[in-house]
DNA sequence: TTGTAAGCGTTATCAT
DNA sequence: ATGATAACGCTTACAA
């Protein structure tokens, strides 16, 4: 039934030329006569062949032009992260210069040591958010030889980075509000750690954080305002941001007149709970997203946030991994938000 | 500087075996004695060889253990779907019976011919939701001999598909509400065709309309409202949803007293324009969506809606593929939706 | 249980 | 511009 595909031999023979020509016509590394090169494609069609085998090509060149972005835990919560998709697009375009595709690979804690870290036929691999968890998959890849890049992650000595200026673009966010004169302001935070605890974080509390972004964002808020309180949500959702919202702005006599979220998310959450109370938004509070994601339900709101440029980072992920595959030396790439003024802050009432 | 990684014949050497022995040791096929298997993995350590190639594994095998995923466009359309994330999950564990990753391709038509598709070492390819522009896709995958799957979408002969019962759905919610004993019922659309274009659906347009889901959907409604009028939105969006709800809410006296949207997120959406004509949901108006995904920021609403089994259609995918590689027959599956009563319908007041 | 040997389908090198 | 040939690193009958 099934006759053996065709072969580049098989091409060859029929036009009636080497198998070194023929791969030529389909590498385009040499130049062809146009003749021979037209016998070689129509013997292909001839015979149903539609180019080299990809698996061959791979052996030979030994490269597979397949990136691996390696996710944590199920794809639902990695994609929960509003950045993380567009980062993903970034990054299929940094690593198109390889003619490549991106493999998702989830880190599997599950997994008996034979995962597919270890027999995927990758060039090179991009850690996401890498923790602790991450952790042994990158020591699995690393002994494999394979180039590795981490966005938003520590993963020690030689290994490039993406980074992003949350500390600076915090800060940065918290002066605009300062600069509206707000001085009763709340910071509403990312998760502090893997327990995904809500409440307000105290100095015990975030000595002990182990997340990062949180950490350096309440650092940059705290650079500002040394005294802002800061509440934690469990995840980085609009619910969430609710959730908190209420918590803060429940108490009129506690109320503070301005709220600084670590994501456009949390804020979205918050100024929905200020409709609740009846407080406008920025009238009667002041909001500050921190993202500049594209988010869907406030309506005419804009957000005043910080833009992170997410599929910049993407980008350069996909090309630091292209530049070590080429040889040539990688850096580790600090990127900076862009303030955005929206319609959700507004200077703070007389 | 960098020796050349060890190979399997190294190792072989190092611990005194044949190669064949070594391989096996590696992929477990057949028994080895405890003895040898220590010998060479010690060998294997000693040399830092991390385990077979798996491009020459590949090649050999006749088997990447990759399955592609064929997106539309730029990842951020094909991911602003929130059923497509689960099902992606779904997909993953399917083919995880085949050790394999997923390959994210994205169907650029600003491709020149040798695009990834062509290129890839991928065993398989799922597409998702084909429309005629991931038509030449299909040929190209199908060209290669390869194995495909469509979910949601029909590629025609053969082919198999995995498809959802939405006319039954949209009907079976359509008798809920009109259980509930609404009469002016109106449907909010996703997209009839690839303009997006929003508005009122006229016989005409529904006619020319192109988007399968979209229209069998509607059919389910019209099977228990012949007359409910029809207004398409141009994205499965809350913002969207708000601007056919706000179109549709603002004039009192044409006012519907249920919607039935195509999904939750323009369910959400009109949700939000009723609170703010200062509707009451589900007092003044009922609301239904459709897909039954997580849909964040309605705070405590439940939204009533038809529940699809996302994750278990990626999954089906996966496992139709799998199935496939195996040389079994592959059948199209047809899955259904669960209804899901939530607190967002009412009685229609009398 | 272990070894022998034949490919898998290319591409790269070198010669012509 | 074209051709001969040797890898690439592994898996798997089959033989011992």
């Amino acid at each position: 039934m099934a006759p053996r595909r065709a072969t580049l031999s098989d091409v060859a023979q029929e036009a009636g030329v080497s198998m070194s020509t023929a791969s030529v016509v389909f590498s385009g590394k040499t130049k062809v006569s146009d003749a021979t090169r037209d016998r070689v494609l129509a013997a292909a069609t001839a015979l149903g062949y539609t180019g080299p085998d990809p698996m061959a090509a791979s052996l030979r060149r030994g490269r597979s032009g397949i990136v691996a972005v390696v996710l944590e835990g199920q794809l639902r919560e990695a994609f929960l992260d509003p950045v993380t998709i567009p980062m993903m697009d970034g990054l299929a375009d940094g690593v198109a210069s390889l003619g490549a595709g991106i493999l998702l690979l989830r880190d599997d804690p599950t997994e008996d040591g034979a995962s597919a870290l270890t027999t995927a036929p990758v060039d090179a691999a991009v850690l996401i958010g890498c923790s602790t968890r991450t952790r042994s998959s990158l020591d699995v890849l690393r002994s494999r030889g394979l180039p590795v890049v981490v966005i938003e992650g520590d993963a020690g000595e030689g290994i490039p980075r993406i980074t992003l200026d949350n500390r600076e673009a915090a800060a940065e966010i918290a002066r605009h509000v300062r600069h509206l004169g707000h001085t009763d302001v709340v910071a509403v935070t990312l998760a502090t750690d893997s327990r995904r605890e809500r409440g307000g974080i105290s100095p015990d509390r975030l000595a002990r954080a182990t997340v990062d972004v949180t950490v350096d964002r309440l650092g940059g808020v705290r650079d500002v305002y040394p005294d802002a309180p800061a509440i934690s949500a469990a995840t980085s959702s609009i619910d969430e941001g609710l959730i908190a919202g209420r918590a803060l702005l429940g108490a009129p006599a506690s109320r503070p007149t301005a709220v600084l979220a670590q994501s456009d998310l949390l804020a979205v959450g918050v100024i929905r709970a200020a409709e609740e109370f009846g407080l406008r938004v920025p009238q009667d509070l002041s909001v500050a997203g921190f993202d500049g994601v594209r988010v869907d339900g406030i309506g005419d709101h804009v957000l005043t946030t910080m833009v992170q440029p997410a599929v910049e980072k993407g980008r350069a992920a996909g090309e630091q991994v292209a530049r070590m595959l080429r040889g040539e030396p990688a850096a580790s790439l600090h990127f900076t938000c862009l303030f955005r003024a929206g319609t959700t802050t507004a200077p703070r009432r007389p």
